[in-house]
DNA sequence: TGTACATCAGTGAACGCGCGTTCACTGATGTAC
DNA sequence: TGTACATCAGTGAACGCGCGTTCACTGATGTAC
């Protein structure tokens, strides 16, 4: 199975494009239901396509929500990029610097509370930062969430708002914060919150980060 | 099913205390292959009896499920309350407070990263703010997680370090910060650091936690 | 204290289900001559 | 341009598996008289 995660070598195919149909279908899947909906059989019923033509391009289950996840990631970071480029530019970079860093904190939770079962899916695949740039993550923007977030920071370092020193591995920190809460809100002991209190638990978690990075 | 969460009313079992026995068994399951290991089949197996011997002490899967998850919750409080323990007082009870509330994270990142499978398990199940400080989820303290950190940082106001403005909903921050390093470290993006680099995210999560609460 | 009876924890067998995956195939499409 | 052939995307049928759950039951234990 060579092809399985490739670009299929021909751009003809009877059904037009089944890999690209199967990870849309397996995406609503996963909107939907999270990764344990992300069912091969199902993937292909919804396409109209018998379950085993889901072999000629995903090797099995696992590299179909593999795709699916890696996905999702990009999808975080369109929502992330759409937060960012919200925020207008003002004479002060080193504010617009902070407020950009705080857009990419709310765009990554807009997108855990906006779509639960996209954010749990892209997480539960086990991966690696060494992995975490790959253009498969990335969204339109062609970045993928933690390269959104690194680029703030490094915006937020030659602004002086970060110093030196701070700067490395500062990504772990803001990353973690952010994504905590989302954790506990969408599947958590927070599920209960009402959206008044979570955006006020936001906006204190974005104000922890920014004095605490 | 009216036994099925309840106390059994009999304190004599053909088996000793099957319920009980069904609960460690789950354990050890999750603690391996997290919540999706919970099989309640194989735990009846582990133990010894009939598949439907369960259902005379759990409604179904879910409820087996849900008494191991809240029992991972309690392991978590218990890996918690064992590192404030071991913080030696000194004459500096803001110092004190402050080190205890540190501990409290490191208890919990350390049960994140030793137990992984109870952790994942612990989380797996949808909770809410209002039952996390129910008498199930509790270790041999007495304490749920949240009522462990929620001491702490009461410490933290009555010695003067943490401002009683900034006291309500401090829980939500610190906890995010701390469950989402945990997250990505046994799961996510952050699963291929080494010891020594997790070692010192923490460090740095605490500082910021510290600085920013 | 002895006996008859009720309780109910655990048994044994079976169910329907949907899953992931494999097999041998077919027939439309692209290509070489 | 026409024909023969090779490719390979998708088909149809089947598999073994293990799951959660239900059924009618059994026989040890506790209890009432």
């Amino acid at each position: 199975m060579t092809t399985s995660n490739a670009t299929p070598l021909r751009d003809t195919y009877r059904h037009g494009d089944l890999r690209q149909a199967l990870l849309a279908a397996g995406l609503e899947l996963a909107r939907a239901g999270g990764p344990a909906a992300v069912v091969l059989r199902e993937t292909t019923r919804q396409v109209g396509v018998s379950p085993n033509a889901a072999y000629r391009h995903f090797s099995d289950r696992n590299a179909l929500l593999t795709a699916v996840s890696d996905a999702a990631l990009g999808l975080a970071a369109d929502s992330m990029v759409r937060e960012v480029e919200a925020v207008a530019s003002t004479e002060d970079p080193a504010d617009d610097a902070r407020r950009r860093l705080r857009a990419v904190g709310l765009g990554y939770l807009r997108f855990a509370r906006e779509e639960p079962g996209l954010f749990r899916t892209a997480f539960s695949v086990p991966d690696d930062l060494a992995r975490s740039g790959d253009a498969s993550k990335a969204g339109v923007a062609g970045l993928t969430p933690l390269q959104v977030l690194s680029a703030s920071l490094d915006e937020l370092e030659s602004t002086g708002v970060l110093p030196p020193e701070r700067r490395q591995g500062a990504e772990l920190l803001a990353w973690s914060a952010v994504h905590g809460l989302g954790m506990l809100v969408i599947d958590g002991p927070l599920r209960g919150l009402t959206e008044e209190m979570i955006d006020g638990a936001t906006q204190r978690l974005l104000d922890m980060v920014e004095r605490g990075i």
